[in-house]
DNA sequence: CGCTTAATTGACACGATTCAAAGATAGTGG
DNA sequence: CCACTATCTTTGAATCGTGTCAATTAAGCG
């Protein structure tokens, strides 16, 4: 679990997820703001963040690292409904227990706010709402995505499907039209995948298998997969394309 | 498809969702403008709302009636990701093109508006964009709830949970404590709860039968299911309760 | 280099789907 | 008012995909 302890410094402009978070549509006077409420905190991979039910005395922004949002049976039957990467938000204005347990699955580092404060700030600045809608509802669209998945895709679908998002999240802007970013980089084990995709481990383990057999992809160790044939494997996550849908 | 056309006065104090859609927390001043931009529009039973890409030129509140949201596969293949009831909301603000499929399943009643010059009245008037935000937030909570039941709960666990959702969504505000509003009509075909549920026709249909043989429900004719044990349903629908979170 | 943990593979079981047919229901016209 | 018809629902039997349980192999770390 070693990782070079990101240095990340008090001043805003300078903050990696400047550009995508809560706060990106903030004048200056709006940050200073916030930057007086802020402080960072940092989890460990594989600690908890919170469980559901959890008095949420604060709202966070993930700085670095990768987080899961899940919901569990009583039976110990679990579903991750959620990832959260870097400028994803945490906790919503009205609600003051976590619906979800939060696990961190790399070290992670958040961006916190006590509660209160932040909501007032928040009646007070249109800038932070109106970002706050706009995550919200492409999360909202994500999730229904994430259903369709759920619900109707067979195994192998759901596996290609669940490497395409990755590749798009991982892809550096730019550049990787040149072809070769297709080296996927997983922060996850098998047993997150699965969490996410709602089958077990070996399933997907089988048809991870079955997919570098065919020549779609190429597992390297654990954490490596290449993409050998980009197109292949968005014909086998059975997606359609978007229908000119990017706005 | 005979239903007795529902008069709706143009005086948005008048309306059935006044208390619950984008507008519950508009001041009298904010009605009057929402007033001038408002148009309704009707549907039946079976009509198609919107497909994936069309061009959204307005926005609108569901009034009365019910529709589906959905996601389709090229095969065919279908996901209902969302049921669209009275006072939700369709539409987004930002994005131009629609994401799901809609369909009016009884016949339906839109407050719409016109896209721009409601992006411009919400800009203006931060009651309705924070109404909109919890909005939003309430259906990822929803749609997050949905993917545990589509990833990891059995056919009878759907159908139950199912059973359970219709039975809180229907339940009239004070009064069914008294033990009697558990007659469910549902205005569903068993296709469209199957879609929803991600199954197929025969297995909710050998699902209510088997919980009817277990006498937990009774099925009266197409539309009618009577819960005759309410607590064994919630047993059987895999939910814990919520921990207390009911902000 | 060995040890611990994660991943893979295999055999089998079970649940849900598929395909096919019969039964019930609601709407229509005589 | 009843028969007729189209549609929806239920039921049955066989199949297929994924889960379960168990054993083996590989990877990563001290």
């Amino acid at each position: 679990m070693k990782q070079t302890p990101e240095l990340i410094s008090g001043d805003c402009s300078e903050c990696p997820i400047r550009h995508r978070a809560v706060c990106s549509r903030c004048e200056p006077e709006e940050l200073d703001e916030l930057e007086q409420l802020k402080y960072y905190r940092t989890y460990k991979a594989g600690q908890t963040i919170a469980v559901r039910g959890d008095d949420l005395t604060t709202v966070s922004s993930v700085v670095t690292g990768t987080a899961t949002l899940s919901r569990v049976m009583e039976d110990g039957r679990t579903q991750i409904v959620g990832l959260l990467l870097p400028s994803d938000f945490i906790g919503r204005p009205g609600r003051t227990h976590a619906q979800y347990d939060i696990q961190a699955i790399s070290d992670v580092t958040l961006c916190c706010f006590r509660r209160a404060p932040f909501e007032q700030m928040v009646t007070r600045t249109p800038h932070v709402s109106e970002r706050m809608l706009e995550m919200a509802l492409d999360e909202l669209d994500a999730a229904r995505d994430w259903m369709l998945l759920l619900g109707r895709k067979t195994a192998r679908e759901k596996v290609a499907s669940f490497l395409l998002l990755i590749q798009k999240r991982s892809a550096r802007p730019g550049g990787e039209e040149l072809g070769e970013d297709l080296r996927l980089e997983l922060p996850l084990t098998r047993e997150v995948m699965a969490t996410y995709l709602g089958l077990t481990i070996e399933t997907v383990s089988r048809q991870l298998t079955a997919l570098r057999k065919d020549g779609v992809i190429d597992v390297q160790g654990k954490k490596v997969i290449v993409i050998k044939d980009l197109i292949a494997l968005m014909m086998e996550s059975g997606d359609d394309d978007d229908g000119g849908i990017l706005d």
